[in-house]
DNA sequence: TGCAGAATTGAGCCGCGTCTAAAAATAACC
DNA sequence: GGTTATTTTTAGACGCGGCTCAATTCTGCA
C-alpha cells in the first residue's frame, strides 16, 4: 500500500505479461524483438508498453538490453499463464474442442475470466498441475513445479526422455506432433541426428519417426540427467 | 458488397448493441439516458457511439428522439444475445454457477466466444431455446420466437400464467425471485393487487406470497390471452 | 578498431471510447 | 402559450494502444 497497489491491468497488459512470462519459463532473456513479433505488434508499441509496465513495477527494462519481469510481474503474469491453461484444458477436457484448436480460443478467452470462475474449472478439473501441451498451470500462488526441459532438437543421439511440452501457439505443429504421436507423456529415443540439420530420428517404443528442425525446437523433453 | 461490409465490432460497439436490443426486445422505445444509465456511461457518450454506429448502418438515430437498430444491426445484436445466452446456460448446466452469478460471468465473456465455440456449446447443451432466467436464445440465423409477455406488475387480478423470464442483470433479484420459486415454467395466478402499490399477491399452487412492486416490474409472465 | 547493418528507442500522429461543460431541443407546467 | 426543467447533442479534452519514421545504440565482421 506505498501508493498505487492494486491497478487494474488492461487486456493489452496482460497480454505483454504473458508473453514475457512465457520466454522467461523457457529459460530466454526477453527482448523487444521477440515480444513485437509474438505479439504481433511495432517494435515501438513494445518499447512504449515497457516503459508504462516498468513504471507500474511489474516488469524491470533496461534500454537496449532487455527486459524482465519484476515479482509483481511475475505475479500477475503467473495468474494469466493460469487462467490460459485451466481453459485450455477445460475446453479439451468438458468441450471436446481438438487440441490444436485450444489455443487461439482460450487467448480470447482468458482476459475475462474471473477469480471465481477460475476457482471453479479448477475444481472441475481436480486442481490439474498441466494444459494439454504440456505447460504446467501455475498455483494460485504463483509457483510452478520446475522441470528440467531441453529442446529435443538438441538432445545428443542416445539421449531418452519423456516429451514434456509442445509449444502451443501454431495449430500446424500440433497436429505435426499428434500424428507422430508426440503427446506429453510420451517416452522417446533419440536415434540419430540427421548431421546436416534437416531432422533428428527418434524412437517411440518399436515406431521411429523424423521430426523436423522446426518442429524439434519447439518440442520440450524431460531427461533424468541429474546436470543442474 | 456494398462499400464496407463485414466491419469488425469492438467489444463496446457489440455492448451497446445487445443492450438497445434486450429494450427493444420489450417492446420499449430506446432512448440515449436509457443506454446510458444500463450501461454505466456519460450520455455523451452514448450519443458519439449511436452516431457511428449510425453510419455504420447498424442503427438508426433520429437525434433527440431515440434510437433503434436496423437488420445489420438486429443480426449483430442477436448474435451477441445468443452468446451470452448460450454461456449463461453453459454455465450453469455444466460448469454449476448459480444463477444468480452466471449473468455478470457471461458479459465478460460474451465478446471471446468464436463462432466455433458458439456451436460447440449449442451442441453440448442440445441447441436450447431458452436461457436460466427464460430469456429466448435467438438461433444462428438470428430469428427468436415470438412471446405474448406482460409485466407481472401490470397483470389484472386473478390472471394466470407462467413465469417466462427474469431479468438477469440483478442478482439480488434472482435470489429474491428463487426464495418465492418464481422460476421460469413456474404456474402462477395473481389473487390480489394492492391497492396501495406495494406489491401483488401471487398463488403458486397452495402457496401464496408478495412480490414487491419492483421485483414485479421486472417478471414477465405469458399468458394465453388471445388479445395478441 | 572502426564501421555497416540490425535492433531499439524517441517523437509525433491517429482512432477509439470515455469524460465534462456548454448549447440546443423537447417536454412539462402554470 | 410562454417559461422552466429535463433530455439530448455538440465541442473539446484525455488516456490507451497502436502506427510510422527518424535518431540512437549495439553488434559483428573486416
Amino acid at each position: 500500500m506505498t501508493n498505487e497497489d492494486k491497478k487494474e491491468l488492461s487486456p493489452a497488459m496482460e497480454d505483454y505479461l504473458r508473453t514475457i512470462y512465457k520466454f522467461e519459463e523457457k529459460g530466454a532473456m526477453v527482448t523487444t524483438s521477440m515480444i513485437s513479433e509474438s505479439l504481433g505488434v511495432a517494435p515501438a508499441s513494445v518499447t512504449k508498453m515497457m516503459k508504462r509496465l516498468a513504471s507500474m513495477d511489474l516488469v524491470e527494462h533496461e534500454p537496449y538490453r532487455g527486459v524482465g519481469l519484476t515479482a509483481n510481474g511475475e505475479k500477475a503474469a503467473a495468474e494469466m499463464a493460469r487462467h490460459h491453461r485451466l481453459i485450455e484444458l477445460f475446453l479439451t477436457e468438458v468441450v471436446g474442442v481438438p487440441w490444436d484448436r485450444v489455443h487461439d480460443e482460450a487467448h480470447r478467452l482468458e482476459h475475462a475470466l474471473s477469480e471465481y470462475l477460475e476457482d471453479r474449472l479448477a475444481d472441475i478439473l481436480g486442481d490439474p498441475k498441466v494444459d494439454p501441451h504440456g505447460q504446467l498451470i501455475p498455483c494460485k500462488d504463483g509457483r510452478v513445479a520446475v522441470r528440467n526441459l531441453r529442446m529435443l532438437w538438441e538432445l545428443e543421439q542416445g539421449t531418452r526422455g519423456v516429451v514434456a511440452e509442445i509449444e502451443d501457439h501454431d495449430p500446424a505443429l500440433l497436429r505435426y506432433a499428434a500424428e507422430r504421436t508426440l503427446f506429453p507423456g510420451t517416452e522417446i529415443c533419440v536415434v540419430e541426428r540427421d548431421p546436416y540439420g534437416g531432422s533428428v530420428i527418434v524412437a517411440l517404443g518399436a515406431e521411429r519417426c523424423a521430426v523436423g528442425q522446426d518442429a524439434a525446437r519447439q518440442i520440450w523433453i524431460e531427461t533424468n540427467d541429474t546436470t543442474s
